[in-house]
DNA sequence: CTTAATGTAACCACAAATGTTACTATTTGG
DNA sequence: CCAAATAGTAACATTTGTGGTTACATTAAG
């Protein structure tokens, strides 16, 4: 599993989470799913517990799980969660300013990025967990 | 200039090449304005090129031009002409078949994903290159 | 106390993108 | 025909981001 998978493991994820119905998962459990390493996987969690769409316990019955109804998370609010910079693509494009492109081309180009994320997220914003849990079934419940 | 700005690059190239006015534009000249090697500017004109966005004329008085009016060309046609595989983040995200959600979850992504970029190309249609070339005024025209 | 879990730091490995060099083919103009 | 400037492209180096791995401290249950 290589590239920028983040977003794609985290819905994952949280799927898992949902389809486990409340229980405390541990995140070897997870990494089994979703076939990585479980420090990988807490990793992530890591970001959406920051983000509060998960809570974590730790010691012996330990693990993770949903903060909130699967209703009630959206994918906009997994991807904000875990992908901190989506405008990353311009990070690192430095024009010649001293060309009259290149000294505003940068600012032009924000712009469109900002609106094709807004566009992007409003997307993303329609989908909820519960609506992936559903596309989930015909599925036996609980741990596999 | 690291990181994928292939997107950022070709937009800039491409308004480089509405500014100069149908001239015939050498690539060290764009390459000046975009701050990176010619050779790198060549690679992205020549996907520019067969998608039919950008003519090219070789010797000594050669260069690039725009193969149309910047009124019909969108930020979209341009996309995808440089970003051949947008879906790149799920190519590489091959979860455990034998959970059951590992064995879902992959369609379901991807249906997001269509959707999620739909939206967000929706988005860059809406822009040509004569709103960008207008956004560059005031400007003195012709080679700096 | 033992055990199983989270939380993280530190490092390695790999993939993808850009940067660079070098070369060939083409076209113009003397 | 020749010289110069250009596109086109292959080959390789460099950089960077991401995931994978190991190790270890901390925490909580029984």
């Amino acid at each position: 599993m290589t590239g920028n998978t983040r977003f794609a493991a985290s819905v994952h994820m949280l799927a898992y989470l949902a389809y486990r119905q409340g229980a405390a998962v541990p995140s070897a459990e997870i990494a089994s799913s979703v076939d990585t390493n479980p420090v990988v996987i807490r990793r992530l969690l890591s970001a959406l517990v920051k983000a509060h769409l998960v809570t974590a316990t730790k010691g012996v019955t330990g693990g993770f799980s949903l903060a909130s109804t699967p209703e009630n998370i959206s994918l906009r609010d997994i991807y904000r969660a875990v992908e901190e910079r989506p405008h990353r693509g311009l990070d690192h494009f430095v024009p010649n300013h001293k060309c009259p492109v290149g000294a505003k081309i940068g600012t032009i180009l924000h712009g469109i990025y900002v609106k094709a994320q807004a566009s992007m997220e409003a997307e993303l914003a329609r989908v909820t967990l519960a609506d992936i849990h559903q596309q989930l079934r015909p599925v036996c419940t609980g741990k596999h």
